[in-house]
DNA sequence: CGCGGCTTTGACAGCTGTCAAACAGAGTGG
DNA sequence: CCACTCTGTTTGACAGCTGTCAAAGCCGCG
């Protein structure tokens, strides 16, 4: 029983079910453990890597670097979550992996994991599934920067964190941890710093959601979805 | 030897290799074949389809209805191409699947895909594959649609249109067919269809690219991929 | 010729980006 | 305990890209 199987069981577990001999085969996967300081690259455009990532604890996020230096934030992962997944079937990173705050992540051995695809069909049928709802989430990131005006966008982001957050178990009632700068989350909605910045205070001015010192409080979910016009059905989860 | 078959084959060699007995294994797959009509839904919202499709001719395009009639398009697929190769794992679509021009579409049932995927893996991984690099796509127009102005999106958008009708064996020398309204495009990148329109302008005053009647020509690839940043790495094609 | 769909153009409002500077909080060292 | 630094947040002023609403032009087709 490895600590790294068990953490991506359970994730795996949020998309689907399996039989107890695919559990246990995932639950047996391991690897090394290794700390991931802030703002350190986990994988670079054009690595070919040989391990899959789990997050253990901490934020990643993954990026492209645009022309000019700037910087396009694709996704957030959180504790629990496989950033990743896809390495084992591409050729070759076409993105970056980072740490946004103080990290650890387990490295699970491609070799181990396609045994286990390859004798395991439940189990193969959950990870593949888990790089299709990545996909889902791609899709919904893009409807929600190309047509959604910014206030919206970010409340649509927080949706999207809290729900993530509550179905890793890493929520606490109506509030989880998201300990990013406002600059990484503007990046990631396509907007600027400031726009973001001058934004989020007229959100906070409707006592919908607060956010501060890394800490997300959603008081009102249900306003704040409206605003966003956000819909979880595109997370694909179970629970 | 089905028709569909030969079509999947031949678009999954463009991103890896297959040992001859997977190569005929899915050359066998086939399925009924059916005429969409312009503006047409193949796929909806909330459908637990039965069958992948492929398409035989035309263009497709997958889109989501945003809350005031907002229509955002996520892609679009042309002949060869298989969109939504992804409802083999995932329960139901978040998505619509529908014609941009009259076209023609196989259904190839997913019970006879399964048995290729349990069977051989070297398919299998090509299928699996098949699906990240559309991730992949979605990411690059995250990040063209959050990052790019107007003209910079249209050249990027125009560059990869032209890649992948190379990749397909449908372009002619420096020409491709692209049988979109205006509109389309602009919704697929998240512009209005009067700014769409104002900006083509100036990007056909460059003499790098034309687009009239449904047909794309691009005359001077390199100024338009200057113009973009575009890069093909994203989509992963061997070819 | 008239109709319908698509493209093109105009005028104007407004959301968002840019450049700068002030402000706040945590950690450091004197 | 108080400067000091560093990072991140907040505000201001202003330019400009993009959206909106309308109308005109173009083209294929019955």
């Amino acid at each position: 029983m490895g600590q790294l199987g068990e953490v991506l069981e359970r994730h795996l577990l949020c998309f689907g079910e399996m039989p107890e001999p695919d559990r246990q085969a995932v639950r047996a996967l391991d690897g090394e453990v290794r700390n991931l300081p802030r703002l350190q690259d986990a994988l670079r455009e054009g690595d070919r890597p040989k391990e899959v990532v789990v997050v253990l604890s901490g934020f990643l996020y993954r990026y492209t670097m645009g022309p000019h230096g700037a910087r396009q934030v694709h996704s957030f992962y959180m504790a629990s979550e496989a950033p990743c997944l896809e390495t084992l079937y591409i050729d070759y990173m076409d993105n970056n992996l980072g740490a946004a705050v103080d990290s650890r992540i387990g490295l699970i051995p491609h070799e181990m994991i396609y045994r286990v695809i390859d004798e395991f069909p439940e189990a193969r049928k959950l990870l593949w599934r888990q790089t299709l709802v990545q996909a889902a989430i791609f899709r919904e990131w893009l409807v929600r920067n190309s047509n959604l005006p910014a206030h919206a966008a970010i409340a649509h982001f927080f949706c999207e964190m809290f729900i993530r957050a509550r179905a890793a178990g890493l929520s606490k009632g109506d509030s989880c941890d998201l300990p990013l700068t406002q600059e990484f989350v503007a990046e990631a909605l396509g907007i600027t710093p400031v726009h973001f910045n001058r934004t989020l205070k007229q959100l906070r001015d409707t006592n919908a959601v607060e956010w501060r010192s890394g800490r997300l409080i959603i008081s009102d979910f249900d306003r704040l979805a409206g605003v966003a016009d956000f819909n979880p059905r595109y997370l694909h989860l179970r629970c």
